[in-house]
RNA sequence: GCCGCUGUGGUGGAAUAGGCAGACACAAGGGACUUAAAAUCCCUCGGAGUAAAAUCCGUACCGGUUCAAGUCCGGUCAGCGGCACCA
């Protein structure tokens, strides 16, 4: 009998379907465990061999929790808002929403080709209006809570599409799409204020289990600093406010700069003697590019401020005041104190207009370049902080400052808030209304969803509005507040914004008054294990979590966090080893690896590629030693012979390797756990045949894995009900060990030799077993033992002289 | 520049919490079966060395700790990923 993967594979897949074998429960008494992934961008190529590795991996994870008993969440959907879509559309003039279904259709069965048991009665997809229904929802709680707001601000502008882009369709300075020029331009954007939340998206990683590059990378992200906030007064007669996290600093602060739109330039208008020159460097700043800026950084520009100048606090000496893009009015105050003799960049630029530098800290080499480490530095040139090291002198200054008035501690976020709006046709459309008389309205939540209309054309305007901004019908509206006339926001959200609470919409999907019920929410959130991609760490899962706290202060959630335990996969590279691209040539298609090996074959060998959180390049070849494996798994039926228990020459090779399976799903080690299932398939081959309850939870062990073979050969062997209805196997820790086991003889470290000796054997027995043996006797003879060291169940070594 | 990760056979990769380096596979070579091929099964498979052993060397490089280092510590080099004038 041959192993017809295909026709197995459909019968089940067609079974579990029927009856909905993997639909989590609602029995709320139940222990529940909610398993995730995150969900795909269904898009037009289909899906591609990476998705597999993490569906697949939390797969085996579901399916050994189910067989443990739990009721398992382990859903799918679709995060399908976005702008491939929009520009196939906009291309083949088809309805994104028509792109989207058909997309929909293909992943989906690809998914299901592939076995996953996801509880398919649970699909969300973020482009349905009684989904966005609640994006828009949680859109309008944030405005209510003055979290979401509109700001002018400078956005990427592509000077030949007339586009606005998002920042990850500007690469390297150009449109992604046509490669021309872009610029920045300033556009009113909704905004929300993550900033708000910075510190507690910091904090509350303590609670989680997330791996620990994702922590790092999100504090990376957030990046934290601590200093202060000084005032330094100007002869204009006002203060300039500079934050600085070098406050020790402060005697040698030699000059100011401030960011060339920094809005103290006007104030100073009248003052200022080089206007002109002042506001061309300003204007050829703000026609830089992003990534001009960057480009630019090694060499420092700039231009004195002539007519005003600013007074040291701290000593009361009159320093200049320059422009300089160095400096970002996004960070801090937009305005620094230069301390040329320890900061890098102060230095290049005091060196270029050759101004004063100072040294406060000693210990380096000023005249080389600037000294900024802290550790080992003594306070110079600076007055009361003489003699004290930097962090004392931090410490005092920042007394001083207070107790003066003339600053105060403070902490500073990189983070910044997100842009929150698309000037795109394929996305939730924002439920806020403007009135001339009222300002930003939201429209009453008992109009949701607001959909998307229906236009001519889903291409963005000549003036980079979204083609919604043509829709008269759609603009023009009457406020919610005062009844007048007003006028609907054309924007749309980014696509994050459906991501950032899917999960929860799982939890209770078809309810149409609220997002999830509670009582639903109460029981499966938090989520207990959820893997995604390292490229979502800063952007998807810090929204996510953003969004889910928000949650948690207006009461929707129970919970400040949404997922327990974070893990990340590694990305399948193609066969040279490289990432795989349709220009590289090197993509594996899925479908085409199913019909050749089966989705058992693709399943186990995702696994067993290598280490889950390390990228693996695919191989054609090596897939075929997992073939192989199963081959050997089914033929195992032509010797079955009788037995309720193990035999025992293979119980320790049993209990053994269901108990590195059990532990390595737990640590994601899939590699190894399929490893060690191949080493029992080898000893079990050793001995001729196989005994039946040695098979069965052969394929019990194996069934989260390659489930379809599995519980076929579960029917055929008639081990009673369905494989998936098993409780998991369970292993002895005192029947892992064998009775006879090896022990290592070293002798001053070096192998000499291996003894084999019952497992109950002493230490004592063991070293003069040892002794007596000929290799080690002899390596040993006429020399003085110095030490014996011995290892149980290991290793003995003698040390000599 | 900063942060993070990784360097192990021809290849993918194993190696609790410092204790036999190379598990498990792939590829390669040899053999069995076959008219033949595929499939399957058996053997070999880090390097030097040997008739075979013995033995020595070997986890990017240099040094250290230890009875014992792929693993720990210090330094160097290389590769990958992310951030990038954040004061």
């Amino acid at each position: 009998m041959k192993y017809e993967f295909a026709s197995i594979e459909k019968k089940w897949q067609d079974f579990w379907d029927k009856n909905n074998t993997f639909a989590a429960s609602n029995d709320y008494t139940k222990p529940k465990y909610y398993a995730l992934v995150e969900f795909p961008y269904p898009s037009g190529k289909g899906l591609h061999v990476g998705h597999p590795r993490p569906y697949t991996a939390l797969d085996i994870v579901a399916r050994k929790r189910r067989m443990e008993g739990y009721n398992v969440l382990y859903p799918m959907g679709w995060d399908a808002f976005g702008l491939p879509t929009e520009n196939y559309a906009i291309k083949n003039n088809i309805h994104p929403e028509i792109v989207t279904k058909n997309n929909v259709e293909r992943f989906k069965s690809q998914l299901k080709a592939l076995g996953l048991s996801f509880d398919w009665t649970r699909e969300v997809n973020t482009t349905d209006p009684n989904y966005y229904k609640w994006t828009q929802w949680i859109f309008i709680q944030l405005f209510k809570k003055g979290l979401a707001y509109k700001k002018e601000m400078a956005v990427n502008w592509c000077t030949s599409c007339k586009v606005v882009l998002a920042n990850e369709e500007v690469v390297g300075g150009v449109c992604e799409r046509c490669g021309g020029e872009v610029v920045r331009k300033v556009k009113s954007q909704w905004m929300l204020k993550i900033t708000e939340y910075a510190q507690r998206l910091i904090d509350d990683l303590a609670d989680v289990d997330y791996i620990e590059r994702v922590k790092t990378s999100q504090i990376n992200w957030i990046g934290r600093s601590t200093g202060a906030e000084v005032d330094f007064e100007t002869t204009a007669g006002d203060k300039l406010k500079v934050y600085t996290t070098r406050p020790d600093t402060l005697f040698g602060a030699t000059y100011m700069v401030i960011a060339p739109e920094h809005p103290f330039i006007e104030k100073w208008a009248d003052k200022i003697g080089n206007m002109e020159e002042i506001l061309a460097y300003r204007e050829k700043a703000a026609r830089k590019s992003d990534f001009e800026r960057t480009e630019m950084a090694k060499d420092k520009t700039g231009v004195e401020i002539k007519g005003v100048r600013a007074v040291n606090p701290v000593n009361g000496r009159e320093i200049p005041i320059f422009i300089s893009d160095y400096v970002l009015m996004s960070y801090g105050t937009g305005a620094i104190m230069a301390v040329p003799a320890h900061d890098t960049r102060d230095y290049e630029f005091a060196k270029v207009y050759n101004l004063p530098i100072i040294e406060v800290v000693k210990g380096g080499d000023i005249e080389k370049e600037a000294f900024t480490d802290c550790a080992t530095g003594v306070m110079v040139n600076s007055g009361f902080l003489d003699g004290l090291s930097v962090d004392e002198a931090k410490v005092k200054i920042k007394e001083w400052l207070e107790q003066t008035g003339k600053g105060k501690s403070k902490v500073n976020f990189k983070l910044r808030d997100w842009v929150f709006s698309r000037q795109r046709y394929w996305g939730e459309p924002i439920p806020i209304v403007h009135c001339e008389k009222c300002g930003y309205v939201p429209i009453p939540e008992e109009e949701l969803p607001l959909r998307l209309p229906e236009v001519e054309s889903y291409v963005p305007t000549d003036n980079g509005e979204s083609p919604l901004s043509t829709l008269e019908s759609f603009i023009n509206t009457t406020c919610p507040k005062c009844g007048g006339p007003a006028k609907r926001e054309t924007d749309t959200m980014p696509q994050w914004a459906g991501s950032s609470w899917y999960f929860l919409r799982y939890c209770d999907p078809h309810n149409d008054s609220a997002l999830a019920s509670k009582e639903a929410l109460d029981y499966w959130m938090p989520v207990d294990w959820y893997n995604g991609g390292m490229e979502h760490t800063t952007l998807h899962l810090l929204y996510s979590r953003f969004w889910h706290k928000f949650l948690y202060d207006i009461g929707v959630v129970k919970d400040k966090e949404p997922y327990l335990k974070r893990t990340s996969h590694g990305m399948v590279l193609g066969e040279n080893g490289e990432k795989m691209s349709k220009s590289r040539g090197n993509v594996v298609n899925p479908d085409e690896v199913i019909a050749e090996y089966g989705a058992d074959t693709m399943r186990l060998y995702e696994m067993f590629i290598g280490d889950f959180e390390k990228s693996a390049p695919w191989s054609s070849t090596s897939i075929k030693g997992c073939k192989r494996f199963l081959d050997r798994i089914w033929a195992l039926q032509e010797n079955v012979v009788d037995g309720d228990d193990y035999r025992p020459e293979l119980k320790a090779a049993m209990h053994k390797t269901i108990k590195k399976v059990t532990e390595d799903i737990e640590g994601m080690k899939f590699n190894t756990a399929i490893a060690a299932m191949m080493a029992l398939l080898n000893d079990i081959s050793a001995t001729g045949s196989i005994n039946r309850a040695e098979y069965k939870d052969l394929l019990i062990m194996l069934n989260p894995f390659a489930p379809h073979i599995t519980s076929e050969i579960y029917e055929i062997m008639n081990f009673g009900g369905f494989i998936h209805e098993q409780k998991w196997v369970k292993y002895d820790e005192a029947l892992c060990v064998s009775d006879m086991i090896e022990i290592v003889v070293q002798v001053n470290g070096k192998l000499r030799s291996k003894l084999s000796v019952e497992a109950t054997a002493s230490k004592d027995e063991i070293l003069s077993l040892a002794k007596k043996d000929e290799k080690t006797s002899e390596a040993i003879s006429g020399k003085e033992i110095v030490k014996e060291i011995f290892v149980p169940e290991k290793l003995v070594n003698f040390v000599v002289k």
